[in-house]
DNA sequence: TGGGACTTTATGGGCGTCAATGGGCAAGCG
DNA sequence: CGCTTGCCCATTGACGCCCATAAAGTCCCA
């Protein structure tokens, strides 16, 4: 597997660290690029984090805007400039900074949810709801275009993850 | 790393100096250059900062205007003739000139802020106010770009499905 | 196929190292 | 000379790295 996949939720330590799912891991380890790569969406109350990949998306991004003009300046400062690198220990932890954690809202708990080439971390609680919201809505749409949805089915149970 | 990503804001000391994030230090010395590159930057009350990369992309915008036109001679008095280069001492910290002060309103605290092959230098409370506006203008654009990538939601894939 | 042994993962804690900051001192320049 | 400027040392708190442990998962073999 070379994707982000499932979702995961774990404990902070007091330390302020916090594992990253083992799944995932592999995924970065695969990707091959020293440490994780998190920024805050520019969407949603969470944060996006990858490795390579992911700095070749925004990077895509970047250089469609020509050198020196204003809208790559805003570009980087909102991509790069929030930007943070962070290192991963021999165990596979990370510490978000305060900033990461105050937008995230952030305290105690994380969610990891795969998303292919990237994934995000969201407080668990935030996380649930925008789920659900999600799910309401992409029901909605199948409904419009005809397509049944299948019955509700639960949150999948996860292995060692309590949610 | 070999860019300038993410931001810190450090504070000045009675002496006036101020400690390059450790990250930026790193960058600057695989660039290959001895001390610092400064200059106020062209459309925003901050200061551009960099080394052998950023003199390159000055370089090269320079070279784009003809030879002893107006606009060249315009351009290398903004750029160049407004630069400093300012000595690093041996723990990692600068001292801007007043005058690069002044024009960044820059008191007691600066914001580094990463944007890759250069990074700039702010007044961290104009700093917040420019990022939230960027972050604003960057959402814009993307949204008139093109399709917005509805959330990925659908089934996360059950326990066993990894690798 | 059931159970035990090994492995992996998430989490905790100790400790040395480094980064950010502060202050002193001496050399250079007006 | 007085002040700036470059260099050295000291302090403190955060961070990276190592080792420990418990619980869950996986494997293997009788």
């Amino acid at each position: 597997m070379d994707r982000f996949v499932s979702h995961f939720t774990n404990r902070l330590d007091a330390k302020g660290r916090v594992s990253i799912p083992a799944s995932f891991r592999g995924v970065l380890a695969r990707d091959g690029f020293e440490g994780l790569y998190v920024h805050p969406s520019l969407d949603r109350e969470a944060l996006d984090c990858g490795g390579q990949a992911l700095l070749q998306e925004i990077d895509a991004l970047l250089d469609k805007q020509p050198l020196f003009s204003d809208e790559r300046d805003l570009f980087s400062t909102a991509l790069l400039g929030t930007s943070e690198v962070l290192k991963v220990d021999p165990e596979g932890r990370i510490v978000l900074t305060e900033t990461l954690k105050a937008y995230a809202g952030i305290v105690d708990q994380v969610s990891f949810v795969g998303q292919g080439s990237k994934f995000q971390i969201w407080e668990p609680g935030r996380f649930q709801a925008h789920l659900s919201e999600a799910r309401e809505r992409v029901r909605q749409m199948k409904k419009s275009l005809g397509t049944p949805i299948p019955p509700e089915v639960g949150s999948p149970a996860q292995r060692g993850a309590r949610e």
